[in-house]
DNA sequence: CGGATATCAGACCTACTGACATTG
DNA sequence: CCAATGTCAGTATGTCTGATATCC
């Protein structure tokens, strides 16, 4: 096969096998038993990943508008996950960061969330395939956040 | 790392890079100039692949509900990039296939789709990052679509 | 005044659940 | 009668665009 169509092959075959992990992700779990969505999980662990931040950082980082990702944080916030504070040197932000509570959420929620997918995991992949998605994810995130 | 931090920690990251991607592929997408979305056009390229089916089934290899893919299938249908006849077997099925509209569609549309994404893979991967990918993306696969 | 930040309002996409008729 | 298919209706989530006020 020629590199351009292995590129093309492969930027397809990507593409939906994310939408399938995706929707099957959406299937196994259990909205019921837990306040929180996907997404906002996501933006509370970032936001303790990489320390206080502003929504429109936070937007331009996960590359969605500024007001999307205000809705996000006014559930977080709402909920006392997060908090924020006018930045005293520039009055027109707001810094953000998590709170106690948020911390203590992160570190045994997440865990179940994701539970049913590393349970698969662990059932369907030895070694050398785990590391294959480890890479995998370091690419992808390498390939989403690339400056054109 | 122990075995089952590994797993736990590649679904963790695996997850949050998909959805960096997926972020980023919708503002790299043009809408206006598209008329179907990224949903459409990949259940589109499905019943090709596939061939001839019926909702349910598509349902069921997506992992949604009957009548959110009835919903789909629907647009692709008023548009006639598909079309259904009721099963003479089976009167409750109406069977669902591509059209030559469809067909023609499906070889100049997806090129496009993902041309943002293809072009970006070829400018930051080697060809073994490339193969990764591709592995990542058939493990994944199995993994969306293993039966507990 | 131009640029950045935040927020309000309205819309759309894509899922979901529940209820129903038809057919096997 | 029970199971599967398809469809109608209503709801929720997460995104979008457009408009507005505030601050640098």
């Amino acid at each position: 096969m020629e590199a351009r169509d292995q590129v093309a092959k492969t930027a397809a075959e990507l593409t939906s096998a994310m939408a399938r992990l995706r929707a099957r992700l959406r299937a196994e779990s259990e909205p019921r038993v837990m306040p929180w969505t996907w997404s906002q999980l996501t933006i509370l662990g970032r936001i303790i990943e990489n320390g206080p931040t502003t929504v429109s950082d936070l937007a331009r980082a996960e590359h969605v508008r500024r007001q999307s990702m205000a809705e996000t944080v006014a559930v977080l916030r709402a909920d006392g996950l997060i908090g924020a504070e006018p930045d005293p040197d520039d009055r027109r932000k707001a810094v953000i960061s998590v709170t106690e509570k948020g911390l203590a959420l992160s570190t045994t929620i997440p865990a179940a969330r994701e539970k049913w997918l590393a349970a698969t995991m662990a059932e369907l992949l030895d070694s050398r395939e785990c590391e294959v998605l480890l890479e995998a994810a370091s690419i992808v995130n390498r390939i989403a956040q690339h400056k054109d």
